[in-house]
DNA sequence: GATACCAGTATCACAGAGTATACCAACATG
DNA sequence: CATGTTGGTATACTCTGTGATACTGGTATC
């Protein structure tokens, strides 16, 4: 582990309290199914709405919707209107949105060590 | 962004199957509102029933039963239960359990960062 | 004797997360 | 002219994660 972001993160003394809120805090911006493979998605360069709905197994259109909708009210990305015919719609990640790009990737590593374990077996 | 593990997590050339697949047996696994606070509180020290339900905010009684139930049927953590009378019952974390340092660590400094931004408006 | 703590289990109930399917208008392609 | 693509919406449904409340049996404390 990284002592560096351990000392960063953790303050000394400890405040238990106050980390275990600001996961919780983390959990609830982030928690669902959908809401890390989109941003992953997007921070990967898919843009259109069909795009980002291709590169997520298993997602529906709805849900796709839905989230995006709910990233973009809360300023994760942005959406564009090029009224070109038919209309050119593109979503765009926001500089918030590279915020998670740690906890992305750290989670990615988890997954793909994961996968290898169980193949060990 | 630490581009040493950049390098290690995202390989060259970039398989985004693999890597959203990754993510999204991650999600699977540490998925819903508790696991990862409850990993989290384990590998803080704490081991006794309540003193994990009281560490937690907002969790109920049965969600930390079933929860704690599940992640030792997964190997996450161990129950031992010593006779004693009435019986202690301890949880503690295993090896594997300790692989999500990184990926708490990050969310606690997501959620940490996510509290001083809101303040600063 | 009343109350509180421990480590949970039982029961009931609900909201909302997620799924399935169909559909729309406008255009492009074969 | 039939089919496919784009960017979604509408409707209906399931289901499970989560919550609220109550309870248990043994012990310790007041």
């Amino acid at each position: 582990m990284d002592e560096q972001l351990v000392k960063e993160v953790l303050s000394e003394p400890r405040n238990q309290k106050e980390e275990i809120q600001a996961l919780q805090d983390t959990i609830y911006v982030i928690g669902g199914k959908w809401k890390l493979p989109i941003i992953n998605s997007i921070c990967n360069g898919n843009r259109r709405f069909r795009e980002i709905e291709r590169s997520i197994p298993g997602i529906t259109t709805r849900m796709l919707s839905r989230e995006l909708k709910d990233m973009e009210a809360n300023k994760l990305l942005k959406r564009t209107v090029t009224p070109t015919s038919p209309v050119t719609v593109e979503y765009s990640p926001s500089d918030y949105c590279h915020s998670f790009a740690d906890i992305i990737l750290h989670m990615i590593k988890w997954g793909k060590e994961h996968r290898q374990r169980l193949k060990e077996d």
